[in-house]
DNA sequence: TTAATAGTCTACTTGTTTGGTATAGATTAT
DNA sequence: ATAATCTATACCAAACAAGTAGACTATTAA
């Protein structure tokens, strides 16, 4: 499962994505909407600011506001910054790499083989879908 | 990521897999071979027993043997059984439906969309990953 | 210039899960 | 009977998840 914490950032990326472009909104007003705790909200805000995806506006007027565009934010790369590696075992993450350390030969493991296919089927899903094909969907959906 | 539980599980499996109608394994044995503490494993095995993949003899010349063919014993399974549901998201599961607390509208979320995928693709793969193809597929390798 | 607005930082809390360990008990082959 | 095995119950420490509290800093409008 995924963590609260990324579910939430999702739920307001996808919200920012819909204000892409139109100033900054209030932390306040996406908790109450997403009906995210605010404070919890406040933290997620400014990992994604750190990590460059978001920026941020002081005072009267202030907010947070999507600086990448829609298009180029995806879902595997949100996820790898709350919640860490995508893959499921961690001898074959991608950029975390770690041997399993009750492993006899990792080259002949047809586990690892298993956990490998499923980390690449999942992270090209992720890959693919960005803020823009989510709230694209969405609009079609209604 | 996986559970130690669930990547134990699996060892022992693939290890009394090959075994198979050859009569019982010690614990130690086990334990000693796939480099798993034996008081641990030992939980994990009975978990195994209970779900009817294993049965067990005690006494001298006990041990636990694999009932059902290798062919029958899935990783999903085999996942499900010690770690829970497979999805990333409780809204997609498939036995253990939750809905997502802060969720406005599950019919029209675009993030239930892509985890919904992530999950059909996930239990794909890893129903077709038995104990037959993960022992067949070391031995080829080698 | 000061009050109100709004984001930032540090620290704490509470409950659950993970990955075990310890001890004692029940069964069975010899 | 007794030694070899699995079984059951209880316990434990560390990490993590999901939040909360409160002080602090920056901005801007009046």
């Amino acid at each position: 499962m995924i963590s609260k914490k990324t579910k939430y950032a999702l739920n307001a990326l996808v919200h920012l994505g819909k204000k892409y472009e139109q100033g900054p909104v209030l932390i306040s007003l996406i908790s109450e909407e997403e009906n995210i705790p605010q404070k919890f909200l406040e933290a997620i805000l400014l990992d994604l600011k750190n990590a460059g995806i978001l920026a941020s506006k002081k005072g009267k007027g202030g907010g947070y506001y999507l600086i990448k565009s829609p298009n180029d934010v995806n879902v595997a790369d949100v996820m790898r910054l709350l919640d860490g590696p995508i893959a499921l075992l961690p001898c074959v993450t991608y950029k975390y790499y770690q041997r399993c350390e009750e492993c006899k030969d990792e080259e002949t493991c047809g586990i690892r083989d298993v956990f490998m296919a499923v980390r690449n089927e999942t992270v090209q899903i992720l890959k693919q879908s960005t803020l823009a094909t989510i709230i694209r969907k969405e609009s079609i959906t209604l």
